[in-house]
DNA sequence: AATGAATGAGAGTTCATTCAT
DNA sequence: AATGAATGAACTCTCATTCAT
């Protein structure tokens, strides 16, 4: 009995699913410019042919795992995406970046390694912008509501904070003391 | 006649800087691995070839730049490498530290390219400790002889601060408010 | 619908050959050192690219060439590796070697090449002795149980005068009377 | 007070002697396409620069090297170019012959290394021949004069085996039992 | 006579991408 | 839908040769 056109999809959409994460690993370790197309298709099991049958080229891969990449992140916020916020939340809030961070860490190596290549950054600029900004937001009202002098500043310091952390334990995951970092955050961020 | 050494000297010393601020830029605007010998000979107006005159490789190149990079900003905080910290001088070393990105961008933006590669990193990254602990050791005693609990998460925090901030800025110089910033470290962290 | 395991296991070795073929033709003609992988692929009638496709690099082709070359020379010697010789078999054995050398004149160009390109040598030399050794103990076996003085000399003078029949033959086929040396060879070394 | 012109003719020839003395060594040690003028230059202790001012290219240095260095050997044998050899004489012959080899293996080396690549031995081959043909001819006038039935053969016997002790030496100079050679070929070619 | 900075062609090698099957 | 052989451009690096001084 041949396949119906539902099952295909089904094959499509987890191989597609397993080209991403093979990619995402790949350029995690290796960084985008020196990981080849051959190492991702064998990482995930399939000719290097094939995976033009599922991405158009090495960068639609990563500008796919990016905007993708985002929208996992941005789907975690959404609710919180226009309101305001009490000291609870914005821990909650918090809490949440952190662990984001903790179960993606080849995905923020590959963010970090992307957004130092300018060129690479200038496709990608704006749509990430967009994406983020409703969290930018939120921790800018939070500023706001509290009636900090420039809540602007303090969600670019609080931003900026952020990355770093996010920078420091990507490269070195078991050196960084996440949990303390966390702790001093809410400490003085609150 | 031939030239005498020098003349040899003063070409080669003007070539080499030359080639220094051509890579330098290059580097930091590509990424290491994307950036080739070729672009940088062109951006520094000499042939290939030359650049193998000056440098052993491209490894050599991007260490020499890394290594002489730190070396401008170890500079600055030496004579307080091992002393203890008051506030007026630890905002003076907060003070420096934001001088010292202000002037120096690409080499940030190189920085931030190579953390982010891991297999350049691993070619780097005693450099770069070597060259970085002395400030950090700074850091971490002066938030022990303040009395903090745990002086060592306090400092990773704040090099990551110190570290976002930078990253955040030499992507947007000009909409970062790195004045504004700085008063909330200062205010925050001391 | 991709081509069966077959078919490509087909091309490849087809390809193979191919790159063989030319590779022992240019470096018997240049010398390995100056012999380009650009030469030997148009030769072969394909892209450089390609070449790497079958061989790892220009030594790892150089290496096939001669382990490959010998193992046929090896193949006809194998079974008198260890046993003694009559008379009628050293002849035989003589015989045969100018019988292989006469099918196979690139070959032994490129091992002359090889022999007196010392950097090439110092990756070489191990295998050809380990393959040319058993060879060589037939010789020195065969002039012991004759009891001569100094078998071992008398091996290597044999070798050597085979060696220089072969550089002689390989440098003018058409000029070099082989016949007669084989048969002056025969009543000197017997 | 200025040289005079034989001064500067006499430094011209010392330094002459030294680059080619130089550069035979760095073509024996590295092989022809292996050996750069730089090491040439440097081992000579002068500039690349001037090397050009005494050799027109690299190619022409390797050309003088092996017709001057045949020109020594021929020398030697001058004076029996035509004659006709007694036994004692050609025993004379021998030895000479392997005490040119003994006292010049670089020589020899890179004599062996050109030999094998045919497109510059294209060039030198006939040069070459003139003027070993008269110590051939005198090979085989001793064949001729004791009778022998294909002198000819017998003397391009001789010259191979000379060859192959030859490259034989070269090739490993400690190994090879040069002594018991000379004998066995005395014993056996007289 | 002498230097070594400088070039440019070409070396070995890699790899995203295409394509016949 | 699927393969991997094949290409070609670009990569890092080398070096004989030239040339201003």
């Amino acid at each position: 009995m041949p396949r119906t056109p539902a099952q295909f999809e089904e094959i499509r959409e987890a191989r597609r699913a397993a080209i991403l994460d093979a990619a995402l690993h790949v350029f995690a370790e290796k960084g985008y410019a020196s990981s080849s197309i051959a190492m991702i298709a064998k990482q995930a099991g399939i000719s290097k042919g094939l995976m033009y049958n599922y991405f158009d080229s090495k960068e639609g891969l990563v500008k796919t795992l990016l905007t993708e990449g985002f929208d996992i992140f941005v789907e975690v916020f959404d609710r919180d995406k226009d309101g305001e916020l009490t000291d609870e939340e914005f821990i909650f809030f918090l809490d949440q970046t952190f662990e984001i961070l903790k179960g993606n860490i080849p995905f923020w190596k590959l963010y970090f390694a992307i957004m130092s290549q300018a060129d690479v950054m200038s496709m990608l600029g704006e749509v990430m912008m967009e994406k983020l900004s409703p969290y930018f937001n939120t921790m800018q009202n939070y500023y706001a509501q509290k009636g900090y002098e420039n809540p602007m500043a303090q969600m670019r310091v609080l931003g900026a904070l952020l990355d770093g952390v996010c920078l420091n334990y990507v490269a070195d995951p078991e050196g960084f003391p996440l949990e303390d970092a966390k702790k001093i955050i809410i400490d003085k961020f609150i």
